[in-house]
RNA sequence: GGGCAGGUAGAUCAGUUGGAAGAUCGCUACCUUGGCAUGGUAGAGGCCGGGGGUUCAAAUCCCCCCCUGUCCA
């Protein structure tokens, strides 16, 4: 391996390659070392004492970093968007490479300059927990890289001109002394691909890796890619961090969002506590709450101070620097367009909102987490100006989930208070922890300030929580096999020349497997979640267009003798296919009209647009209210009046980027290095390669017909548009005539004559009963007049007949003092009822099972009223003349 | 996408081994008061989320679906 690092670089300028005793591993400097320099190998050394020539700001460094490169012939390129819309395997950009992945790396698309140099916005979960705790972890941090492409016959550059540049732009950029700086070997692996790196360190903290693509993993073994690719990564807190030299990465970050809160909390720890603290943790690795204790009896020890003294100056600290942390990643999150829900990338902004809620709770902050996300904003927004425009947006988003976590802690409440009622003082045991937690999200925490009986958390809480996941299985995701053969001819999208051809002629370029390639088509695929053409190609009908690479296969119906050569006509299924062309351009009016209407966080999350009905999916965090759907309809149907041209350009990927930015893609992942932009104009622009009307007035009316929400944080809009729109009308006018029809009124009237016949009929209901409670009175009068005495009872035994209550009789009989009653039902399933009033002391269940034996069925009950059923109705009328008999045994046994 | 907890009166929730759908608050009317807070009495309000199945009988047991919450990827 060592000849990867051989680099002419180092021998030209006397690095000595050296082995550190402690992890083995090979690294280059220019001074002599004795260690790699990596904590744990050693500890931070910069706190206090910076190698840099100056402190600088996060913005500062930033600008410095980028213009660096700039100077040295790297382009400049803009940050991409947090939720990486244009992959489908991955939710967040989680390094800058992710940019280029995968359409820059397999050659399809060019870079945006080569080489080119970036800050890019990121965010990783991996290392939540160490978050506040470490000094160093975050969860949103910005990636600062230059890239190379190199392919072959054009080499842009790489490992030499790389380390080149780093170790330039450490030294004689920011001043650090050039024997300081430490470079290790080290071997990447990532994505498919691998590759040497180096890693370079700077007074025990590692400041940036290089890497150095030159190898696809395959499931052959490792070869060697036709692309070499230069992916660095400079964490550009670190470089802030260690140039201000300040205990944590924390202040040097989020310097007067830290100092607020503080202020806001009213603390002043101790500097040289957290300074000792932060060296200490930086060569932890945290992973249960005894690791953290350790973590914090250790500095204690160190400083010659107890525990609880070090806890009460660091605890505060922490919660802070969660709080600093998780806001600037919501801001991030939220403006880039996710919204917080329970699934997907939305989780993770809960998780977010919770934690740093939490976190408020503990320091008894009492402020809205919308106004420190404010502050961040602020901080943040002389440099990324979207977050400005999107500001009130992002705070409502914040709100409105706050408020959701106050709602579950008031549920919690109760929950916790209802169990421990009924522990009367027992502990909660520690299932009934995960489940409060797993099922209730209420941490222990939580739960032990809610509740009055004690509570022991256990160390590892959170891994027997992970414990429980492990068990589930993972779905085997299939690849969808490739069917089709890999050379099939390309076929020319004619419908994109000219989407008004409705019947053309073609030549037939093959036919596989049944389905006909022609030249060129104006029968436009499936796709974009818009349904395919129907028409006939030879007068034989074409039931299914489908879409494979650049192919286009026509499925026809049944059999067909088209073949290779032949000159077929065909012709397009015109109403189908403007039906379709209506639905698709309402999609971009309703996305667009809806985000105008309730905010950016709107992002199309799907879509299907079939003849009669379509609908769009979008993200928002509510279902919306019938006000709102009717003010969505309206606005929809003013575009379509507006009359709007909808102009569709191809154009190159950076340009529509640079022009109208990542909103762009709203229908998912669009490959290519030209995309095709539909701009709805004044209203949505996106990348589709759908077909549309040419103005919104072609689109006809629109109907808004439901809106449901279909996950957390995502609702479904179901719309109809055109003639789809004048049928629905048409049947739902056609209902409402029936309807006032068979009520015998006119549509005006149809409603409050509707309301009146249930009123009505409530009523009849009611007289019903009350007549039905009379009825049964005076038959228990009438029964209890023929009643047989038995022993002083008054035994009553009668067969019910069809429409009386046998169980308001029986209770009807036995108000009285000192009755038996037995009731039978012949149906065809016969039932049973054997009730004795409240001052006998007779068991009705045998005298009842004794009777329904006879009929061949069971039963059973309470003492004082049993029922049963079951076996032949034929034999009932005979059971129930033996009942008396049956009774009087009874009433003899007691 | 997967796991877990739920869905009963307008609201918050009980409902034992399957066997008459309940409590509290709120609502309506009347009584108590000069009026109000309050107190007293009576009453209205339920496809027990939906659909199948087991059973003589299902809010209750089994299966499927829908909805809500929550944790994890």
């Amino acid at each position: 391996m060592s000849s990867e690092f051989d680099l002419a670089f180092f021998h030209d300028n006397d690095f000595h390659r050296q082995i550190c005793p402690k992890c083995g591993r090979a690294f280059w400097s220019q001074g002599l070392h004795p260690s790699c320099g990596e904590s744990p190998c050693e500890e931070y050394s910069f706190i206090n004492n910076s190698p840099i020539k100056r402190a600088y700001s996060n913005h500062e460094m930033r600008e410095e970093y980028l213009s660096f490169f700039e100077e040295n012939g790297h382009g400049r390129v803009g940050r991409y968007p947090i939720v990486a819309r244009w992959r489908d395997d991955v939710f967040f950009t989680q390094a800058s490479i992710y940019d280029f992945q995968p359409w820059v790396l397999n050659g399809v698309v060019e870079p945006p300059a080569n080489p080119l140099t970036i800050s890019q916005t990121c965010v990783r979960f991996n290392d939540i927990d160490n978050v506040g705790r470490t000094g160093r972890h975050y969860t949103f941090f910005e990636m600062l890289a230059h890239h190379a492409f190199n392919k072959p016959g054009k080499e842009i550059y790489f490992k030499d001109r790389t380390v080149e540049l780093c170790h330039r732009f450490y030294t004689e950029r920011l001043g650090v002394q050039k024997e300081k700086m430490r470079y290790i070997e080290e071997w990447w692996e990532g994505g498919g691909n691998s590759g040497p790196c180096v890693e370079v360190i700077l007074e025990g903290v590692e400041l940036a890796t290089l890497v150095f693509m030159q190898y696809r993993e395959t499931p052959q073994g490792r070869v060697p890619m036709d692309m070499t690719v230069v992916d660095t990564g400079y964490g550009l807190e670190r470089a802030t961090w260690i140039s201000q030299g300040t205990p944590s990465a924390y202040e040097a970050v989020f310097g007067p969002v830290v100092q607020s809160i503080q202020k806001a909390v009213g603390i002043q720890p101790d500097q040289r506590i957290l300074e000792e603290y932060s060296k200490v943790a930086g060569a932890m690795n945290m992973k249960t709450a005894a690791d953290v204790r350790d973590l914090r009896q250790r500095t204690a020890d160190r400083l010659g101070i107890s525990y609880e003294e070090l806890l009460a100056n660091v605890g505060p600290m922490e919660n802070i620097y969660v709080i600093c942390d998780h806001s600037r990643a919501l801001a991030f999150m939220l403006n880039d367009g996710v919204v917080p829900s329970n699934v997907r990338e939305g989780y993770f902004a809960r998780m977010l909102v919770r934690r740093a809620l939490r976190s408020m709770r503990a320091l008894d902050l009492k402020m809205p987490l919308a106004d420190i996300v404010a502050m961040q904003i602020d901080y943040f927004s002389p440099h990324f100006p979207e977050l400005v425009e999107n500001r009130e947006d992002i705070m409502n988003l914040v709100k409105v989930e706050e408020q959701r976590y106050y709602e579950t802690l008031d549920r919690g409440r109760s929950i916790v208070q209802r169990m421990t009622k009924d522990l009367k003082g027992a502990p909660i045991t520690v299932e009934k922890l995960i489940e409060l937690y797993d099922s209730h999200g209420l941490n222990p925490e939580i739960v032990k300030e809610f509740s009055d009986v004690p509570v022991e958390i256990p160390d590892n809480f959170y891994m027997q929580v992970a414990k429980r996941h492990e068990a589930t299985e993972v779905v085997a995701e299939r690849d969808k096999e490739e069917e089709f053969p890999q050379n099939m001819p390309e076929t020319k999208m004619s419908y994109y020349d000219d989407p008004e051809v409705m019947a053309f002629e073609a030549r037939v370029s093959a036919v596989i497997n049944g389905a006909v390639v022609l030249e060129h088509t104006y029968f436009y695929p499936e796709g974009g979640g818009q349904e395919p053409d129907y028409g006939t190609m030879n007068g034989i009908e074409v039931k299914n267009v489908q879409k494979v690479r650049n192919t286009i296969l026509h499925y026809l119906d049944g059999e067909h003798s088209i073949s290779e050569g032949d000159i077929v006509v065909c012709a397009i299924n015109e109403s189908r296919r403007r039906q379709l062309m209506r639905h698709h351009t309402a999609a971009h009016i309703i996305n667009g009209s809806a985000r105008t209407m309730l905010g950016n966080h709107i992002w199309q999350t799907g879509a299907h647009k079939s003849v009669d009905e379509a609908r769009l999916d979008v993200t928002h965090y509510e279902n919306l209210s019938e006000e709102q759907r009717e003010q969505l309809e309206r606005r929809c149907n003013e575009v379509v009046l507006e009359d709007h041209p909808v102009q569709i350009k191809f154009m190159p990927r950076d340009e529509a980027e640079a022009q109208f930015g990542f909103r762009l893609y709203q229908g998912g992942v669009v490959p290519g290095r030209i995309i095709r932009v539909v701009n709805t104009t004044g209203v949505d622009v996106e990348a589709c390669g759908g077909l549309h009307c040419d103005r919104t007035s072609r689109v006809g009316p629109i109907r808004i017909l439901r809106t449901k929400r279909i996950q957390d944080g995502v609702v479904r809009i179901e719309y109809s548009a055109g003639l789809a729109a004048v049928s629905g009308m048409q049947s739902d006018k056609a209902c409402v005539d029936a309807l006032a029809d068979k009520l015998n009124v006119n549509r005006e009237t149809v409603l409050p004559a509707a309301i009146k016949l249930l009123a009505d009929m409530k009523e009849d209901r009611k007289r019903l009963e009350a007549l039905t409670a009379r009825l049964n009175d005076n038959m228990a009068e009438a029964l209890l007049a023929r009643a047989v005495l038995v022993d002083g009872v008054r035994v009553v035994v009668y067969r019910v007949d069809e429409g009386e209550d046998p169980q308001a009789l029986s209770l009807s009989l036995t108000s009285k003092p000192g009755v038996v009653a037995v009731l039978g039902v012949a149906s065809k399933s016969p039932k049973l009822f054997v009730s004795r009033s409240a001052d006998l002391t007779l068991d009705c269940r045998p005298v009842l099972k004794e009777i329904m034996k006879l009929v061949g069925g069971g039963g059973g009950g309470k003492p004082e009223f049993a029922q049963g059923g079951g076996g032949d109705p034929s034999k009932l009328p005979g059971a129930l003349e033996k009942a008396p008999e049956i009774v009087r045994a009874a009433l003899s046994r007691k």
